[in-house]
DNA sequence: CTTCATCGTTTCATATTGTGGAATTCTATT
DNA sequence: AATAGAATTCCACAATATGAAACGATGAAG
């Protein structure tokens, strides 16, 4: 990999269309501070970005923002995904009939990408809101969707992606051996189904499984939720709807 | 306006950044050949590309592929609009409930962009898949929801819109005439929703309203299905869950 | 097996552009 | 009216982006 970017320019002005995107609306003072760039620069990385509509200036603030044309190259890239609105309807029904967030992922590399993400229709009382984002990425081995897809490939490949991966322990429960993840596997394995024990997020649980395929598969979903609500009493029954929708889908592919 | 990019590299590495992402997948010579520059140059960018993880390649067959960054950017864009998580569920049930296509746009300026786009769970067997996406904007004046929110807007508000849009007849249909727009929103006032009757699509008709708020409307939705669908004798039932879907909505909000 | 075509990759002299310091303009505040 | 602090503009020149040419890889044709 290269240790800098070959073109300092496309650094620069993509650091500046990154920070319009993430900070939501900056002015150009606060936008030169943030990169510590020349504000004359910045002023011209701007005009740049606004002609090429990635970018408004609002008449009264001043601020620059984020124009819509990022969302649609976006949804364009996200729209080409075949797998994504065919089973929709499916983990809708099980986001309702559970009450909980539902995601849908893609396996890249040694990585997970949300390629979708379900609320319930009617979130429960105590329900909280998952921070996860269409388009983010995860790691394989502390995601239960990530360790469904390593379960459900060639043992080699598995340890592959363990061995590329950059393991951390990111809650206590964070698995951090490779014997250990190999049982893990294994029982994955066995019970079709993975479990996420607050290895990725301290207080958050998730059941994941496949989406089959007739190729290795590349999709999985999962239901997460507060540990509160997938404690041991309600645990099988969510097991029980994350099989059942599996099977819907898989009858319907 | 400027008449040319301020930075003639910018111009081109988004120029390339934009054909990866929407061709899905090319090599440097289609991509070179496309944008009329030089190859070693394109390569660069693309180099440049990789390096901010925009783009990636493919390791077998060399082309050139856009990654879930852009996507993240675009749902950090979009997930910063409180407005859409919260109605969706009433849009899916619009939707679920006449197994047609609801989209719900905000206005920008005088077009319109696509935020949510909710398909029926259950599709009705004679469905067609709406070509709409988010992130894509489209003029107020030939579109359902465009001219809900005219309507809900000072008369001279509305005017400027008209003065300002560059009216073209999409359709045979299209409304291209002042006069017809200005009777066309009285009745929409009248009405409390509003109607694309294949101005903006042949073939294509909608039922549009606004969501309702304490300041001048800034959303509106939409069921859009073929004319076929919504013919004289299914109109009125369409209105009315339209119509039931918006109350549920302002008693909600 | 050799040759050829065409793809992506790399090099480097230099033409061209992006840079940033300084001045200017604008707007809100005191 | 003066001031502060924002955005905007200018332009000499330092630095970079450019592209022609060469190179390496791969698959197809003879």
């Amino acid at each position: 990999m290269e240790e800098k970017n070959p073109i300092q320019s496309a650094q620069r002005i993509f650091s500046v269309y990154e920070y319009v995107c993430r900070s939501g609306n900056a002015g150009l003072s606060q936008i030169t501070e943030a990169l510590g760039l020349n504000k004359s620069t910045v002023h011209r990385m701007l005009a740049s970005l606004i002609y090429m509509d990635y970018v408004k200036q609002d008449k009264f603030t001043g601020e620059y923002t984020p124009t819509f044309k990022t969302v649609e190259l976006g949804q364009t890239i996200l729209g080409r995904l075949d797998l994504p609105g065919r089973v929709r309807p499916y983990l809708q029904e099980l986001s309702d009939s559970t009450g909980e967030t539902v995601h849908l992922v893609r396996r890249d590399g040694t990585d997970v990408v949300y390629v979708d993400k379900i609320e319930p229709l009617h979130s429960r009382s105590d329900s909280i809101r998952m921070a996860s984002q269409i388009g983010r990425r995860r790691p394989m081995y502390c995601a239960g969707v990530g360790k469904a897809l390593m379960a459900s490939m060639p043992e080699n490949e598995a340890a592959e992606i363990w061995d590329h991966s950059r393991i951390e322990a990111k809650t206590e429960h964070t698995i951090v051996t490779r014997e250990k993840m190999k049982e893990e596997l294994a029982g994955i394995r066995s019970r079709g189904w993975a479990l996420d024990d607050e290895e990725n997020e301290k207080g958050v649980r998730c059941v994941a499984a496949v989406i089959p395929s007739d190729a290795e598969p590349e999709y999985a979903f999962s239901i997460s939720a507060p540990a509160a609500h997938l404690d041991e009493t309600h645990l099988p029954e969510v097991i029980r709807e994350v099989l059942k929708r599996q099977k819907e889908i898989s009858d319907a592919l």
